[in-house]
DNA sequence: GATGAATGAGTCTTCATTCAT
DNA sequence: CATGAATGAAGACTCATTCAT
């Protein structure tokens, strides 16, 4: 029987765990994980630099920790896309929640780039990015296929890499300025049509 | 009386400036510029540490150089494409040259994209690139429109985050496995269409 | 009123601090007093860290109390010998003893032996220690004497070392590889024809 | 050519490693290798906890010099002691060398048995005093058997144990009131009894 | 000019101890 | 009584920078 009755000790430990790695995002999105301190983080978050060694290993376990939950958050979107059958409408889907992640989810971004940047960092979640990334372009590629367009490889690639430049020129260097919405509407216009044409 | 001319103890410092410059941009590329140490650098450049001060204040003006040297001749190439008038041409020059800057100088956007990312490290290197980003996107807008596409500022925006996308794509991602001269080819046709036939 | 009685609640708090202090011997015997943490006593012992510290002031107390538990165990064998009145049986009684104590209760060497050469840890101890070794010097010095041995002290120190030198390279050198057995059996005979023939 | 000129690096360097491993050797006799921090090393030097760090990798790395260092002079008396060929002589050069050591070497005995008996700091210096004891005692067994000795192994590990008994008490547990010398002489008398008669 | 020995502020990490529940 | 989340002082180690020679 524990002594602790109000909130259960999972809870606790759940909510620090929680805010520790909130502040650590916050604090990696601005200054970059190699020039955040344990102390920052520590003070940030409002705890003692040593709470965080409770809950993590590390500095890089914290930042796996990070990446992992922003990755479920994205997976729980990969999957909504790929339910979709229709093509047409899974490219629909598949762009308004790009750009809906861009607009909402701009931390998972400005988060995952600086690090897939830094190789010395952390090889695994370099793999993790790279097998969605894989399975997305093989998926779209897919689709591109089924409807009859020519290069439906490149198209595929093509595609990836124009959301993820995108996504880079709207987060590190245009910000604000960037006309996202109406390349999303032409996005999707243009893409429609492409898939029922197939060209 | 030193037989060395002024000009010519000018071109010995400038000489060892650059040796110094090649072996940190080497160790940059390759570790990180938070991994590498200033002993490594001297060591590799075969020059004592304490020399390295005479060429340079610090680590971090080390950096500016290095990406200094780099958007020099970023620049340069930049001047070659909007030498050229006649747009389709233009298109042409402007894709083989990103191509093949792809290809030949991977080495600056492996060095460049990681310090775009961390805001900490420099805001001035952001402003010179976001400065070149935007002529050059001005120019192709302007190339658009004057072939009659329908969208002039989408679309340059658009070709924009393509090639940076794919720059992404295949120095962090998929490297090696990157289908580039075929991309290459395919966006040539593409574009070369789109600026005859204005659609 | 409660059922259970003043004495009992005494039990039951002393058998707690055996058991801790016997997870805590073991833990230091195996990795040292200094590389073990409270966190690990604590879960070998089955209790909670704050519980520790209801029957410990701190981790040195614990320390001193698994001594002090050693140190009563050792003097009560001593004190077996003291009452042997017959020398060469009394010999054979603190060899034999010795011996036993080598191969039984070797976690007292290993563990005595570390602490006493750190002097930091606790003088305290080495005190202790040293006093039970000058009686016991003493008494063989005695025993010595009344053989008619010639050197009496010298041989009582010689005597002293060699065992201790026994324990030293048996326990921290040579382990298993060590003839204790063969050396026992000759430390009897050799001693015994001493004390008889008083040479 | 080098800019300094009037002591050579090699010089400087090896004044600065000795004398930083002189007062870390103080500080571990006096506090035990755990106890003892590089702070409290570099202040006893003189010296910046940095340096500490340009040559020796780390705590440990210190150590191992320090006791590679010691062995070396150990080693040197070793040979001395093996070259001489007559079995008396020989043992008359062990005691007294040792004995020698015991009083004038002090450092060794006292930093090393503190190691040996925290297994977990290094078991290369473990390995090393092993083969330096197992060598050893393989000589005086040889001794013995020469002179026909009866049990010339179990002779050798009881000189052995003795002499390192010898040395555990003089150093941790009597110090000054030892009587080291009358304890060297009647061993002297004793071994060269043994080795003339045999018995 | 050159060198590299020396510095010390800054980082990560550990862990005995406290205390709210 | 009992728990374990939280603390923070302390320790090992790094490395950009300085400066005597």
């Amino acid at each position: 029987m524990s002594p602790r009755s109000k909130k259960s000790n999972e809870e606790i430990r759940n909510a620090s765990k929680q805010t520790i790695a909130d502040s650590a995002l916050a604090l990696f999105i601005h200054d970059g994980y190699l020039n955040v301190t344990i102390d920052q983080i520590a003070k940030k978050a409002g705890v003692s630099k040593g709470l965080m060694y409770n809950y993590f290993s590390g500095k890089e376990e914290l930042l796996s920790f990070i990446i992992e939950r922003i990755m479920t958050e994205v997976s729980a979107l990969g999957a909504i896309i790929l339910a979709e059958k229709d093509p047409v409408n899974k490219m629909k889907v598949m762009l308004t929640t790009t750009f809906k992640l861009l607009r909402e989810k701009g931390d998972f971004w400005k988060t995952i780039m600086p690090v897939i940047t830094q190789k010395a960092i952390s090889e695994k979640m370099e793999d993790r990015l790279k097998a969605i990334l894989v399975s997305v372009t093989k998926d779209m590629k897919h689709m591109f296929k089924v409807c009859g367009v020519k290069n439906p490889e490149l198209e595929a690639y093509q595609l990836g890499a124009l959301l993820d430049g995108i996504a880079w020129h709207y987060f590190f260097l245009f910000e604000d300025n960037y006309p996202l919405k109406k390349i999303e509407k032409e996005l999707i216009r243009k893409y429609t049509k492409l898939l029922e044409n197939g060209e």
